[in-house]
DNA sequence: GGAAGATTGATATACTATATAGCATTCTAA
DNA sequence: TTAGAATGCTATATAGTATATCAATCTTCC
């Protein structure tokens, strides 16, 4: 009789939250990239689309600091979605400008938000039901403590 | 009276489970990775050491399996703790080796468990008692459905 | 026992994400 | 009005990750 290998062996990460929350979050993200390909999109793109749209008059830098992204690597995130036609920019300042998105970039977004609602909703699902409502404060809390 | 600005700023990302794992994963992953530069390790190397250590005889490539590191990117990633005297592959075969920790690999290890130990403590910490129960069986739900 | 196919470690390569430093322009506040 | 801060930008570096391909070795099945 053989030992059996890989499949019953006990991976001592898997009991580490932090790993757990590293591993939950690389999966969710490809998943959500993959089934966005399709629209020639990344994660990224839609959470900047989705930033864009809902806080008018948003500037570049101001989007950076919510989602995380270093002024200078803006530049070329919001060029290669203005290059697309999704985003356009507005002087509204003598340095910076309002990002805004064109009627491409709504079609596009409203397309994205489908596919969006779909996977977050899966994601969800993915929880026994007892535990869902409290997926959301848990995810919270461990990012700004609450 | 100006409207306050980006300080009371909805923004609509924060509704989206997918999105606040990824964030909150981001968040913790930085912070480890800082609390372990005085050991000049990163996230990633302790997890290979803790798995070394944990499975004896894993091999290179099952140890990538488990990380869902590729096969070619262990070369280098193994090769890096190998040239730091704290990892040493052992042949098991003709082609593949089990790789195990040499003795300063283990002092390294017990070093970043303590570090691994108080930081995966303040993560869950942050979680509201009432919740902290349900923090292991939504990110193990969220990762790979329970 | 031998051939076909799978597995392993490795190399080369490329792309994405992210980080830092520095610059010119413009704005803000004392 | 001047000192300091903010903005967009360039250039650059690094980490992480992905694919294709290779030779050597192992496994399976006839």
């Amino acid at each position: 009789m053989t030992t059996p290998k890989a499949a019953s062996v006990t991976d001592p990460l898997e009991a580490l939250p932090g790993y757990l929350l590293r591993r939950a979050a690389l999966a969710a993200v490809n998943e959500l990239n993959e089934q966005l390909t399709p629209l020639g999109l990344r994660h990224a793109d839609v959470a900047l689309l989705m930033l864009v749209d809902a806080l008018p008059k948003l500037t570049q830098s101001e989007a950076g600091r919510l989602l995380d992204v270093q002024r200078a690597n803006m530049v070329a995130f919001v060029g290669r979605l203005q290059r697309r036609g999704l985003i356009a920019r507005e002087r509204v300042d003598g340095r910076s400008f309002a990002l805004v998105l064109t009627p491409a970039g709504k079609r596009q977004l409203a397309a994205a938000q489908q596919t969006v609602k779909t996977y977050e909703h899966a994601l969800l699902q993915r929880v026994p039901k007892a535990l869902r409502p409290m997926v959301m404060p848990i995810l919270l809390a461990l990012w700004k403590g609450e």
